[in-house]
RNA sequence: GGAGAGGUGGCCGAGUGGUCGAAGGCGCACGCCUGGAAAGUGUGUAGGCGGGAAACCGUCUCGAGGGUUCGAAUCCCUCUCUCUCCGCCA
């Protein structure tokens, strides 16, 4: 959500700011829409004055026992009644009208957020470890997966249709181990408060986060109208809607391990094999709540802490900064982590770190006070994954794969392996 | 799922038709008191929107939306959320 007055003050700055996004220019329209509602808004006030001022000189007249003034004055404001419904319901629709096209509007990007029209214009930033050398033909992480019997997609299919997956055995307890272990290098190493959160939840918190009203068609949603996040990001961010925080405990930073829902809608024919595109997948996300001035750094911060697990991981990743035509509808900058991936010859997304500036905490009304006695700001929002679980499940298989089919496993992941060091080409843990 | 009770400011809590944005308390800010602090004490302390350079003025908000009334935190209806008890249950 876009502050008005900000457009009332730059509208070619804001125009020229969504431009880089390939948009139209809209302020004009925007300020037109602001000027209609002002007059609407004013006339009803203005009558609402009125009106007032009668009605409680009809509480005096009473009160003195002027039956004529009473009567006279009580007349008035019922002849107003009319002309004051009318006002106020123009003046509310005139408003409501802002609001939506207000909404619709994807957040302005950071003058560092290069220029470019897709994923193709990303800007790489740097780069972790190189790729290894493998002395045979890396495979993708299904054919190993598969090969060893803890993969298998025809299972989930049988249960649930195409893009899903059932894991068991090794690759199941692995998968469990890596997000184990990135929740608790976030809550150990860079002081992540741990969060449980609900996964269905209502349109409210859809809205704030930006999911509504334009990507409902991303989601699923129950019969009785609650949402599946696609990310603890909606959750965490939300948690400070309506909310006015203590400066003094900020920033506030949060880590929660959700089950993630997507319709991938939109997605037909892409990353159709394996688990790279599910349904339904699991996400360590972080969220930061900051004051306006820390969300940049803030945004540093976060990206490090990802690109933590993946050192931790030894996981050769690139990151890249996402140009203004390919970042998501709120944010205003955007780091995606690439991993490696052998089997695919490819850097593939793994995380992505979003810097939102007041763009949700406006929507969902989440804001914080500066100093005791100070006026509340709306807050800054970050969120970022740390990263999506059954990704780096394919990073680790396709990095660590072995010649005869087998996978080394990462050191930090053992002692959640029961200390085995490899799962071997059929499936058994190996030390 | 059944029954009942409730949603008031940053928080707690009074308020059943008229000058109530709303007593009181807590918290917080500033001052007094104190060697310094605590305690005590005084004053202040909601937010949104519109207008204005500002002072300030207007308007809205007591869960949300409708209704009754000249006038609603207060009465009526609908919705929603929370809590308690019962049932069911991981």
């Amino acid at each position: 959500m876009h502050d008005i007055r900000y457009i009332r003050e730059n509208p070619e700055a804001f125009d020229a700011a969504l431009a880089r996004r390939g948009l139209a220019p809209v302020s004009a329209e925007l300020l037109a829409l602001d000027a209609a509602r002002r007059a609407k808004i004013a006339a009803a006030e203005a009558a609402l004055a009125e009106r007032n001022a009668a009605s409680k000189a009809v509480g005096a007249a009473k009160a003195k026992g002027d039956e004529a003034e009473f009567a006279r004055l009580r007349d008035l404001v019922s002849a107003k009644k009319e002309e004051i419904a009318r006002l106020e319901e123009e003046a509310k629709a005139e408003d409501s009208r802002l609001a939506d096209a207000l909404a619709r509007l994807p957040n302005l990007p950071l003058a560092d957020a290069p220029d470019g029209a897709d994923e193709n214009d990303n800007v790489e930033v740097h780069r972790w470890s190189a790729p290894r050398d493998y002395a045979f033909a890396p495979k993708e992480h299904y054919e190993i997966g598969e090969a060893m019997g803890c993969m298998d997609f025809a299972a989930a299919a049988k249960l649930s249709g195409a893009r899903f997956v059932v894991l068991s055995g090794a690759l199941a307890r692995l998968h469990r181990a890596l997000a184990q272990f990135m929740i608790d290098h976030h809550i150990e190493t860079n002081g992540l408060t741990e969060t449980w959160t609900p996964v269905l939840v209502k349109d409210e918190a859809f809205y704030g986060t930006g999911q509504l009203p334009k990507f409902a068609e991303d989601s699923y949603r129950t019969e009785n109208g609650w949402w599946l996040i696609p990310t603890a990001e909606v959750t965490l961010t939300n948690l400070a809607a309506g909310e006015i925080l203590d400066g003094a405990s900020l920033p506030r930073r949060y880590v929660a391990h959700t089950q993630c829902f997507r319709s991938e809608a939109g997605s037909a024919g892409k990353d159709t094999r394996g688990m790279l595109r599910q349904h339904q997948f699991e996400k360590v996300e972080m969220v930061s709540l900051t004051r306006p001035e820390e969300g940049e750094a803030e945004l540093e911060r976060m990206r490090r802490c990802a690109e933590g697990v993946l050192e931790a991981l030894e996981i050769p990743y690139r990151t890249v900064v996402l140009c203004t035509g390919d970042m998501g509808f709120g944010a205003r900058k955007t780091y995606d982590l690439e991993v490696w991936l052998p089997g695919q010859n490819a850097y593939r997304e793994i995380s992505s770190c979003s810097l939102c500036g007041d763009f949700q905490a406006r929507r969902m009304n989440a804001r914080f006070r500066p100093e005791p006695e100070a006026k509340p700001e709306f807050l800054h929002t970050l969120n970022g994954s740390g990263l999506a679980v059954g990704r780096a499940l394919i990073a680790v298989i396709e990095t660590y794969q072995e010649a005869d089919g087998g996978v080394a496993i990462p050191a930090p992941l053992r002692p959640r392996m029961g200390g085995a060091r490899r799962i071997g080409p059929g499936g058994a843990l190996e030390s």
